[in-house]
DNA sequence: CAAATAAGTAACTGTTTGGTTACTTGAATT
DNA sequence: AATTCAAGTAACCAAACAGTTACTTATTTG
């Protein structure tokens, strides 16, 4: 019989059941499978974790934390015009590119329809941090840097989903373009040609 | 026993499927299910079409030539310049927002990695479209219109990141923002917007 | 050190799944 | 109207699946 470990059998689960969600979804993942990755018997998924939708959410809020910890670094620094908007991009990019894992989560999420999203806590998916970007914002176009006109939620929501479909439509975007998005220095260009984008939106021109 | 009638029983199956697919994936969909919404015996799916990736592969080729039929005609009117970035911009928000099931059967080939997709011919998904559009954004430039620092290439990458993006992530960021962005004013808006930002960055202010 | 408890195991169950077999029935061709 | 063949049917199969049962063994604790 194996060494017994109840932190590390639960740490080996809930690894193995991220990659196996991620790479396959709720519904595409074996309950089997993850218990052969993470090296247990079965039985310790359902002692650990009640059953598979359970052990889901765990990955999912798990996910979900790992990216709220990263914005609340952002949200710390408290850095402000050009400069923030500098470091959300580059600090969404990096975190998608380190972490295929929450891509793939979210996008298994979208097409389950948001299913498994709406039973967890609201304080841990409306994360503060978007509100603290678009207060930021509002904050450059009183201090006369960028332009009065503009929406700071639209703008906002642009740079969430503009950083986000590079990562999430890789493989179709690669085949319809025949280069492959995937490398690392395709992903650097992407980053630059978005925050170029974003600012030159952004700034008021004089 | 049922009315012949195999061009029928053809379609149906592909409809069913179609829906099937999008909302399940590959993995998720039931072959029983799809015989049960098409009406016929599952032998019938079999007979027709061999086994469930071959339909599948069907139903793949059968939206990507939809999308591509769009194209064709956006290719077609030869507009130019920033009466093109509209038209481009504006054409893809309508059909991505007619087309859920695209929007789905795209996301799914991205978390199976492009796996079915790499089996089709190339033809059909390295969509000229996408030269047409960089030659026109090249013309922009050598006209005058458009900055002459701009990498045409990022350009048309982002307006199909951003147009996608909106669709495919519509539960996560309806979440996140606390709005609903899948309805139809939403989209509006965000159509509205993202034609300003892309604009506002290919236009040569002077 | 023995009793209690928590950690781990193997084998099983009822159901679902993609795919098949052996068959029947409708309609076009002769 | 008999023959032929495609269109359609029902019942089935082996494998895979989430979840369970009854059991053994290591570790803690009084």
């Amino acid at each position: 019989m194996k060494e017994r470990n109840p932190q590390k059998s639960k740490l080996a689960i809930l690894t193995a059941a991220e990659f196996e969600f991620a790479e396959k979804g709720f519904f595409g993942a074996r309950v089997d499978e993850i218990a052969a990755k993470a090296d247990i018997n079965k039985r310790m998924i359902y002692a650990y974790f009640g059953d598979k939708e359970s052990l889901y959410t765990q990955v999912l809020l798990h996910n979900y934390s790992k990216m709220e910890q990263v914005e609340n670094r952002l949200v710390k620094e408290n850095s402000s015009g050009v400069k923030l908007i500098k470091n959300i991009i580059s600090t969404y990019f990096d975190f998608l590119y380190n972490n295929p894992s929450f891509v793939n989560i979210l996008m298994w999420e979208n097409l389950n329809k948001g299913y498994y999203l709406k039973q967890l806590e609201n304080q841990v998916i409306e994360r503060k941090s978007i509100k603290h970007f678009i207060a930021a914002i509002e904050q450059g176009k009183a201090d006369g840097i960028f332009k009065s006109e503009i929406d700071s939620l639209q703008i906002v929501l642009s740079m969430i989903t503009t950083c986000f479909a590079n990562f999430s439509n890789q493989y179709t975007l690669s085949k319809l373009f025949g280069t492959d998005l995937t490398q690392k220095d395709a992903i650097e260009s992407r980053k630059q040609h978005t925050t170029e984008l974003i600012l030159s939106y952004l700034i008021k021109e004089n």
